[in-house]
DNA sequence: CGCATATGAGACCGAATCGGTCCTGTATAG
DNA sequence: CTATACAGGACCGATTCGGTCTCATATGCG
């Protein structure tokens, strides 16, 4: 039930570029700011720019850059980009994995569950979680 | 991100027993109906039980029942006795494990994130799993 | 009483995943 | 041409996970 440390360090780096996002940042900068690895960094900052959340300038001075505003980068998306695709259960991943899907009464329902997960995940940007607690205000309403 | 198998099939015989809130079910015998191995089955009363969650007779003509009604058992219960507190983060569930956590900047918002997902899982009942589709319109609240 | 049944507790193991490192290649600035 | 910095991917040790097994204990029944 827990998401992999990669994938929550992933979203430390990218809320850290969300706060600046017109600047570049190389890897190992960004690690020794955060106090990371710096080839688990450089590993990250690779599978966050093949899902194409950052763009990549090679050569001297390159590094990396937000490939959208900051508003319009999800967890759900950061998620995604590190662990795969975000999900309880696995039928919703890999239908037909599961033994149990032929006879399993409440598939269906688990379903409705895992949907409401993954869009309380897409509904926060790095904006949000940079903000102070007025910006997480949508998300309390999960909780009434 | 995903929950562990065994929490998975944990609430598949949870599901089955509180569809008959009243019969003691054995473990080989809910194994059989369920399509799943005897002895994990076994394996897995054994974790509701101690968590309160059962209430085991031994003996002869033994079994399980469930300790409550099944409206009042939540998804939350049964993740957290198979697989231990829920929890995406792992400052919420082992504070002070995270060398990160002095400067980490986005972990407050995480903690909002986090309880909304786990008050999610707890709003969830088996009854309501065991139900039609419209036994789960709460949830769907979620998505607004 | 004695046996069959059923759970309680826990050790145990192979396999898969995870966290993390390293190496080689390529592109760009200066 | 050289230093910088990313791209891709192989690689490995440690941990966790899924699953099995054994032994002890408690109860019902003949
Ligand atoms: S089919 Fe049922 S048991 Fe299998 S993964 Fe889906 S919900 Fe879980
Ligand atoms: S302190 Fe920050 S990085 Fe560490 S577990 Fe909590 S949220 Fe994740």
């Amino acid at each position: 039930m827990r998401l992999s440390k990669l994938a929550d360090y992933a979203t430390v780096l990218m809320c850290r570029m969300a706060a600046r996002p017109e600047l570049t940042y190389s890897a190992s900068q960004l690690a020794g700011e955060a106090g990371l690895p710096p080839p688990t960094v450089a590993k990250l900052m690779k599978l966050l720019a093949r899902a194409g959340l950052l763009t990549s300038l090679r050569g001297g001075r390159g590094g990396y850059l937000l490939a959208r505003g900051p508003e319009a980068i999800s967890l759900a998306d950061v998620i995604r980009a590190v662990d795969g695709p975000p999900g309880l259960i696995e039928c919703s991943i890999h239908p037909g994995r599961c033994s149990l899907e032929g006879g399993c009464g409440i598939r269906a329902n688990w379903g409705v569950v895992n949907a409401a997960v993954i869009q309380a995940l897409r509904d926060v940007s790095l904006e949000q979680m940079n903000g102070g607690p007025a910006a997480m205000a949508g998300l309390r309403r999960l909780r009434d």
